[in-house]
DNA sequence: GTCTATATAGGGATAGAC
DNA sequence: GTCTATCCCTATATAGAC
């Protein structure tokens, strides 16, 4: 697990090839598997069928990834360098509703233009927690999941206000990943717009108080 | 596939013991299993592991069940015994959102009394769609979801209000299984009924028209 | 109805040639 | 940087004793 291989980069770079340039075999990597872990899920994707799709044998992944894991590591660093810091640094104890309000709207227009990404996530939840549990990727593992989860958690809000971020949360997740291929002759533009509102009527409701 | 074990019950029946009485050590599988494919993955729990919980041996299991597939098709069978009829029969042409929020309050129930089966099968997306191509259980494999994904092609509803049941839909999926522990303290019922409001909020909308 | 023992296959991972 | 060949392990599933 700790050993690390001759050459291999395991971190989190997104690089261009190193030397001379041999088309990005590490992107073509990660993009085939994330193809294969979301339609078929990660345990049941084999790195001999990775390597197929790819044109090339088993062995010739190793050269790249440490181990089958670390390309699941690698496209998990991928959602975490999507540009969530703004909802990463904010206060968690006075948040309100309204600021809710603002996160979702920006978290729908990261989910719009990595829609993958998430629904890889979505769909593979326990491996990307057994992730979590085996390396323990500095500081605290901090997406946008766990976020949302000791927001729920907060006992300074108000349960029902919880349940509402909850409930907005779940819209945002469900209309653009979950819905399968429901939605997707509708232009990102105007789905985003839709959630939008949608989600200011959950978290400024109309009924109650 | 298709081969019959000598004494073993694969159909749906969620019988007592057949001769005298064995404590039920199907049900006792389906449960031990239930909870760790939920927590673990299917893929990931061996049927060791299974049979270890039980107190007995791995081979022990296949005089119960066919084969791996057949617990999960089993956990399957009992979603699909949930009375979920009156979901099924209704009219998916002429359907309006005042009957999408009758039926979403009826499933608000449905989760919260066996939220465990529907936080399995929302963990293990995969696996059960790997069910459904295998075995073509009759008809119309007529879950929940596919009756969402239905409507949510319906070209005869406007588009604004398919995704809006979408979301309603994945406000209850959010409250009651994604949100992992958060909400467990709060009671069945006042869990309920907040997302009965909100499932309301979010199909008779304040904003726009 | 549960056991032990075994067959068989496939997975991840390594060594070393090219 | 990719290959072939191989190791080792674990998994599902079966056979047959008790």
């Amino acid at each position: 697990m700790a050993k690390l291989q001759g050459h291999a980069r395991n971190d989190g770079t997104v690089g261009q090839p190193s030397s001379s340039e041999g088309a990005g075999t590490r992107e073509r990597i990660l993009d085939i598997s994330l193809e294969l872990f979301t339609t078929q899920g990660y345990e049941k994707t084999s790195l001999r069928e990775i390597a197929e799709q790819l044109g090339f044998s088993k062995a010739a992944i190793y050269y790249h990834f440490e181990s089958k894991e670390a390309i699941l590591m690698a496209l998990h660093l991928r959602l975490h360098a999507l540009g969530l810091d703004a909802l990463r640094n904010i206060n968690r104890e006075t948040i309100t509703l309204e600021v809710w309000s603002t996160l979702l709207d920006h978290l729908i227009d990261q989910m719009l233009s990595h829609r993958a990404l998430f629904i890889l996530h979505e769909r593979n939840r326990t491996a990307f927690e057994a992730l979590h549990h085996d390396e323990r990727h500095d500081a605290e593992h901090d997406d946008i999941e766990s976020l949302f989860r000791s927001a729920l958690a907060n006992q300074n809000i108000p349960l029902k206000d919880r349940v509402r971020v909850a409930c907005a949360f779940g819209s945002v997740i469900v209309g653009l990943v979950m819905t399968g291929n429901a939605f997707v002759d509708v232009p990102d533009f105007e789905l985003g717009e839709m959630l939008r509102v949608i989600v200011h009527d959950i978290l400024v409701p109309s009924s109650s108080e």
